[in-house]
DNA sequence: TATTGTTATACTCTATAACTATA
DNA sequence: TATAGTTATAGAGTATAACAATA
């Protein structure tokens, strides 16, 4: 977005914390910031990654997610709460993505109630090539240490569990 | 959101990652993903506390860089450079909080291109009757053990160092 | 009554392009 | 020519509320 700075905003901001007396939520309000910029540039490269297929990461997670089920169809409540996003970005996501003709909606053969997303062949073949793309040119150039990538996994994981996530143990410790 | 899931969707889709053959990126891309989940918990918390003060992270990140300018004040084009985002968001964030009154546009003394943003006494206020709130309500119960604080700040702040976001050295071993 | 999904609406932030004014 | 900032416009994601259909 810019040329780089001649100092990391965000160790001085951490600094005027401590100077402005808040010595004890300096370092976390830090972190918390160093977060907040790692997904801006993460998120752009994503996306940048994506653009010529067509895709955002939203959609693209979509693709993803059914590329995983067993049948290649989810419910729409089901992939708002796997996806983690309100349901009516699932619906704007689904729409989008119905219009690109990557995914279809079927009734539910059961419930009335409910919708079905399912990948089509096209979607399929999406997902994989935007996958690969993602993983040639985003993932194994991380920029993070095997080492950092393991901490990164599991303090999140923490983080995650404890801010209402998810509820399973998943021992990280035997991975 | 939600209610929690059952299982860690990120852990699982890092197995899906291993099972269709992308073994060596399936970490990263787990952590990438973890990234992206917990910025998005943090931001929700973060503008749940700035809801009540009429703020937005974007703008109440303006309001703290100018609390630290030594004058209260910037050129636009700096704003725009330290938060690193795009100038015309820092033209819409200047907008919106000119019209709230905590902060004023002024022209550069010398450079007739260049306009100044200043903080008002009001803004000043509210600068930090939110960063007081932000650090009781969020920094200071972040959901991090300290140790877990200082590998963040130490692994991001290379990170970002590497993606072109500063080019010092700020010897963080001595912190 | 509760749940599922859609629609309408609104409000973020972000980005590009065109433009003015100044250096 | 280059820089600073604004405007207009567009697109993205997110959220609330109201609604229809079904359970």
């Amino acid at each position: 977005m810019a040329n780089p700075l001649p100092r990391d905003p965000i160790a001085d901001a951490q600094r005027n914390w401590e100077r402005s007396g808040w010595g004890n939520t300096a370092a976390p309000m830090a972190a918390i910031t160093a977060i907040m910029r790692t997904q801006q540039i993460l998120l752009a490269r994503i996306e940048n990654v994506l653009k010529p297929f067509g895709l955002t990461f939203a959609r693209y997670e979509l693709l993803a997610l059914l590329s995983f089920a067993r049948t290649g169809a989810l419910p729409m409540n089901k992939a708002s709460a796997l996806l983690q996003v309100h349901p009516t970005s699932v619906t704007n996501a689904v729409d989008r993505l119905e219009k690109s003709g990557l995914v279809v909606r079927s009734p539910h053969p059961t419930d009335g109630r409910t919708t079905l997303v399912e990948l089509t062949t096209e979607g399929r073949t999406m997902a994989k090539r935007a996958t690969a793309a993602l993983n040639n040119e985003v993932f194994s150039q991380s920029g993070f240490a095997d080492d950092d990538v393991e901490h990164l996994i599991r303090i999140f994981g923490s983080f995650r569990r404890r801010a209402g996530d998810f509820n399973d143990v998943d021992d990280l410790s035997t991975r």
